[in-house]
DNA sequence: CAGGCGCCGATTGTATACGATTCACCGCTA
DNA sequence: TAGCGGTGAATCGTATACAATCGGCGCCTG
């Protein structure tokens, strides 16, 4: 783990965003074990905050928390990797439509921006700091459609969706879908709520499109168990 | 509050599911107080539990806590009631065939029972037990399509409905809508998916339509607020 | 030498202790 | 009498202490 260590007391809420965002940028792997006396090191507090963040984590399908076992990045399995997809499928693109009846001059240069970082992300090679932004992006519309509760669903699912693509990702050509986002702002500038809608679906399909999640044989691993149940 | 009071010792997910179910049934009134040393004593546990579970409660939206003030059964706001609606109707009905085309005879009876014990809650006048069965259902219906994403989802925000059924209610007849869980199996046992989708967003749209959801004036606590702030 | 059993350190689960904050009550003062 | 401020109990927030559990290592046995 390569959390970067800051002033020694946080508040749980600190403790959840930066393991998020270690999540979110890949700098920790799915299965990562995540010991409670080295977190409580690392943010200078006692284990009864830690554990709350892990609990919250748990919550939002980041972290995985095995009773007298620990605490994990989670690991999504195929079925859930789909439906994450699945669900983003069902609740993006009306939140996009949304969006576009909505989104203010100010909303689309904040956008604007959101994207002139990811790309300047690409750039200097950061690929999980670009992930992490995409990721907001999404987050973005969701707020300019004014649906917090969505919101935070999507929260979760995105979240959810870092740790899919760190299992499941095929290619390594990273810069896919700038074009995407760069389309959707148009839509959202011109208040073109179907193509907007139209475009996020195609987005959501074409982001699915890149992660392999056919089923596979899952190894020696997937056969333990079996005979252990 | 009147929450059964059983062996001196739960664990977390105990005081989770009968704290969820008291505010499914309507025992407990939306903006309750929820005292930790009191709950500690109900439940035969110490704080940490009790503590635990009501951050867990939070998170699905059933609980508010105020820092240093305490926790209380959440209050929705109209926007949040609204929100709850809009996210169900992006959810459920294509929840709903996706069940359709998976659910088995076993499946069916299942429901079927389902809908016979909500009746015989309502014929004992047991309104609160009735609604919370007519939330279980939809729950079914999710878990039959076999998408667990979007089962969690549904049982936040199907928690969140009761809480904006106790404070919007309009009617006081109840018996509204079993029929429509009716049609609904039919269409499920049928195998008829774009049946089902309709029926559950109908389903949907007349639920909301028995909310009182208009713009009101909160009268004096409002202009109170507005004050303090 | 292989397999199993038991002990011990490491780690998590729960309870308790202590400090901080809030709210309500009550007396004081203008 | 109304308003103000102080004081104390009630309640919550965090840290710490203690108990339970797990996993690995070594020893013992067949």
């Amino acid at each position: 783990m390569s959390v970067t260590i800051d002033s020694p007391i946080s508040t749980v809420e600190d403790i959840i965003a930066q393991l998020s965002e270690a999540v979110h940028e890949h700098r920790v792997q799915p299965g990562t074990k995540l010991r409670e006396d080295e977190l409580c090191e690392i943010f200078g507090v006692s284990r009864t905050l830690v554990r709350q963040a892990l609990r919250s984590l748990e919550h939002d399908g980041l972290v995985t928390i095995e009773r007298n076992k620990g605490a994990f990045v989670a690991k999504p399995t195929l079925k859930e990797a789909r439906e994450v997809f699945e669900a983003r499928a069902l609740l993006e693109p009306s939140t996009a439509r949304a969006a576009a009846e909505r989104a203010t001059r100010r909303d689309i240069a904040r956008l604007e921006k959101h994207i002139r970082d990811e790309h300047a992300a690409l750039d200097r090679d950061e690929a999980g700091l670009a992930l992490k932004l995409s990721g907001d992006f999404h987050l973005a519309i969701a707020r300019i459609a004014d649906q917090h509760t969505i919101e935070q669903f999507l929260r979760q699912l995105i979240s959810r969706s870092s740790l899919v693509i760190a299992l499941y990702w095929r290619r390594r050509n990273a810069l896919c879908e700038s074009n995407a986002h760069h389309a959707l702002v148009d839509a959202l500038r011109s208040g073109d709520g179907d193509s907007a809608e139209e475009l996020m679906k195609g987005h959501l399909l074409d982001l699915l499109s890149q992660l392999d999640l056919r089923d596979r044989e899952q190894g020696p691993a997937s056969l333990k168990d079996a005979l252990q149940k």
